[in-house]
RNA sequence: GUCCCCAUCGUCUAGAGGCCUAGGACACUGCCCUUUCACGGCGGCGACACGGGUUCGAAUCCCGUUGGGGACGCCA
C-alpha cells in the first residue's frame, strides 16, 4: 500500500517553526517511503482563517523546498484541498452518525453550555457535557443546532502511536463533543477524521498537542466503520523557558528565518535535528541525507528546545560549503555590487548568515580616514605608484617584502598600520586578499576607493 | 483539578541489560594555526531527576515520587 501523509495547516498567518518541522517529518516520511504527500488547508474558523495565510504558509512551505503531491494549489483526485470548500461532504457523514444513533441535536445555547461547566467547575465536577440534549433527543424545526457525539459505552480507546507506543484512554475522560456547529461548519476533530479517510491518508503525522484530541477522532472512525490510520505524534518545540515556542520567545516563523538570511537547506536540516538524528551520526547534511535516513523509529518521544546558536552553526556550515557564485544571487538582495563574488570569497568564512555580507564587506565601500603616521603612509603610497597596487598573492608577497625594506617595519609593527591605512579597520579578512580586492572593487565601482586612493586621502588631510 | 505525554551534560542528542570510566554536536573555555578577525585543528568543563524493585549485572525493564509539558472550546 502506497504510503500517504499529510500537511494540514490551518491559514493563520505565517508558517511557524513548530508547523515547519511537523511538515518536514511528513515529507520526509513520505519520500523515503516513496509515497505521497498532501496538503490540507483547515480553514473552517472563519474568524481566524484568510486567504493571504494560506498563500503565506503556501509561500514558506515552498521556501524551504518541501513539494506536495497533492494540494489546493496544484489540484489532485481527492480536490477540494480547503475544508471550506468540503462543508457537504461533512454534512452527509454528519447525518449518517444522527442516522446510525451516534450523534445527535444539540439545541443547547452556548450561555448556556458556560453556565453549566462553570457550575460542573464549581462543584468539582469534568466540565463534560451534561447530555440534556441527548436524553431529550428531538427535531426542533427552524432552530439552530449543533451535531454532538455521543461517547459510547465501549468508548475506551488504545492506539499504537509509531513513536510513543501504546497510549490508552477511558471513555470517562471524555464528554459528548460537537462535530458540526450550529453554523454548520464542522470542527476539527469531525473534519479531520472525514477528510483523513477520504484522501486516503494511511499516516497521520501531527504534533503531540494533537495526541488527546486521536480518542475522539478514533470514535468517529468507529462509529462509521472506517479503518483507523496509523498515527505518528511529535513532540513539541519548547522556547527556552521549556514551554510551547511562541511568538514571545522571538522569531517562530520560518519567514523571519529567511528575512535574517537562514539558508532554506540550514533551516530543514536543523529542524530535521530537533528529534530526530540521523543512524550515521550525521549533523550537517542535505535533503537527499535526510530523506535517504529518515525513519520514525529514530524520533525522539521528549519535547526539544530550540537553539538559535545551534541553527546559526548549522547555517555557517551550510554557507561555507557554498561556491561564491552559488552566494552570490542570494546575497544580493541585501547587498547588489558587481565585486559580489569576490567579496562573498573573501569574508565567506566569518559569515554566519546571508544578512551578514554586506556588514562584513562594509569596509570595501565605506572607508573612514584612519589616524596613521604619515611617513608610513607616504611609503605606501610610493610602493604603490612605482609597483601598481597587488592584484594577486604574488604581487601582494613581493609589496611586503618591499615595505620592510622602505619602512624599516616587519611583524605587528608593519602590518597593523598597514591594515588600518588601507580598511580603516583594525579587524578583517587577510590583507593578501582584502588588498586585490579594493583594488579589483574600484576598478569596476566607482563608489570604491582604490587602495592608494585611501592613502591619498590619509596624505591630503 | 482531571486525563495524556515526557525525563541522559546549559541545549540538541547517541545509547534496544554487560561494548559506559556514558559517546558526539552546539555553547563556554585553554592551546595550536594565523603578523588582526574569522575558519580550522587539538584539549578542558559538563549529564543518566529521585526512591524502590527485577537481574549475576540497569542510563537501558517495572512501580512510585518529583519535575516539566500538553489537552480538557460551537479553536486548530
Amino acid at each position: 500500500m502506497t504510503v500517504r501523509v499529510r500537511f494540514a495547516p490551518s491559514p493563520t498567518g505565517h508558517l511557524h517553526v513548530g508547523g515547519a518541522r511537523t511538515a518536514i517529518f511528513n515529507w520526509l516520511f513520505a519520500k523515503h517511503a516513496d509515497g505521497e504527500l498532501l496538503l490540507r488547508v483547515e480553514d473552517t474558523d472563519q474568524a481566524r482563517s484568510t486567504r493571504e495565510s494560506e498563500a503565506m504558509v503556501l509561500e514558506d512551505l515552498r521556501w524551504l523546498g518541501l513539494q506536495w503531491d497533492e494540494g489546493p494549489d496544484v489540484g489532485g483526485p481527492h480536490a477540494p484541498y480547503r475544508q471550506s470548500e468540503r462543508v457537504a461532504t461533512y454534512g452527509r457523514v454528519a447525518n449518517e452518525l444522527i442516522d446510525r444513533g451516534v450523534a445527535y441535536r444539540c439545541y443547547c445555547t452556548e450561555e448556556e453550555l458556560e453556565a453549566k461547566r462553570k457550575q460542573a467547575e464549581a462543584e468539582s465536577r469534568p466540565p463534560h457535557y451534561d447530555l440534556t440534549c441527548w436524553h431529550n433527543r428531538r427535531v426542533e424545526p427552524g432552530k439552530p443546532y449543533a451535531v454532538r457525539f455521543h461517547v459510547p459505552e465501549d468508548g475506551d480507546v488504545t492506539i499504537d502511536d509509531m513513536i510513543r507506543g501504546e497510549v490508552t484512554w477511558k471513555k470517562e475522560s471524555l464528554g459528548d463533543f460537537i462535530v458540526v456547529r450550529s453554523d454548520t461548519l464542522p470542527t476539527y476533530n469531525f473534519s479531520v477524521v472525514v477528510d483523513d479517510r477520504d484522501m486516503e491518508i494511511t499516516h497521520v503525522i501531527r504534533a503531540e498537542e494533537h495526541l488527546t484530541n486521536t480518542h475522539r477522532q478514533v470514535l468517529i472512525y468507529r462509529a462509521m466503520g472506517w479503518g483507523v490510520p496509523r498515527f505518528a505524534h511529535v513532540s513539541l518545540i519548547l522556547g527556552q523557558d521549556r514551554t510551547k515556542l511562541s511568538k514571545r520567545h522571538g522569531a517562530t516563523s520560518v519567514s523571519q528565518y529567511a528575512e535574517e538570511g537562514y539558508l532554506p537547506e540550514a533551516m530543514v536540516n536543523y529542524l530535521t535535528l530537533l528529534g530526530w538524528s540521523s543512524p550515521d551520526g550525521l549533523e550537517v547534511f542535505g535533503r537527499d541525507h535526510a530523506i535517504a535516513k529518515f525513519s520514525m523509529e529514530r524520533v525522539n518521544s521528549a519535547p526539544a528546545v530550540f537553539d538559535p546558536q545551534k541553527l546559526d552553526w548549522v547555517n555557517a556550515q551550510h554557507l561555507h560549503a557554498m561556491t561564491p557564485a552559488q552566494l552570490a544571487p542570494l546575497v544580493r538582495r541585501w547587498l547588489d555590487v558587481p565585486w559580489l563574488e569576490e567579496g562573498i570569497d573573501v569574508v565567506k568564512t566569518s559569515v554566519h548568515r546571508l544578512t551578514q555580507f554586506a556588514e562584513a564587506l562594509r569596509f570595501v565601500s565605506e572607508y573612514e580616514v584612519p589616524a596613521v603616521d604619515r611617513a608610513f603612509a607616504e611609503a605606501v603610497a610610493d610602493d604603490f605608484r612605482a609597483h601598481g597596487i597587488p592584484t594577486d598573492e604574488a604581487t601582494y608577497k613581493a609589496m611586503v617584502e618591499r615595505l620592510k625594506t622602505t619602512t624599516g617595519l616587519k611583524g605587528k609593527n608593519l602590518f597593523m598600520p598597514l591594515r588600518l591605512a588601507i580598511t580603516g579597520l583594525e579587524h578583517g579578512p587577510e590583507l593578501v586578499r582584502s588588498i586585490p580586492l579594493l583594488r579589483h572593487a574600484s576598478e569596476v565601482d566607482p563608489r570604491v576607493l582604490s587602495p592608494l586612493a585611501r592613502l591619498e586621502r590619509i596624505l591630503g588631510a
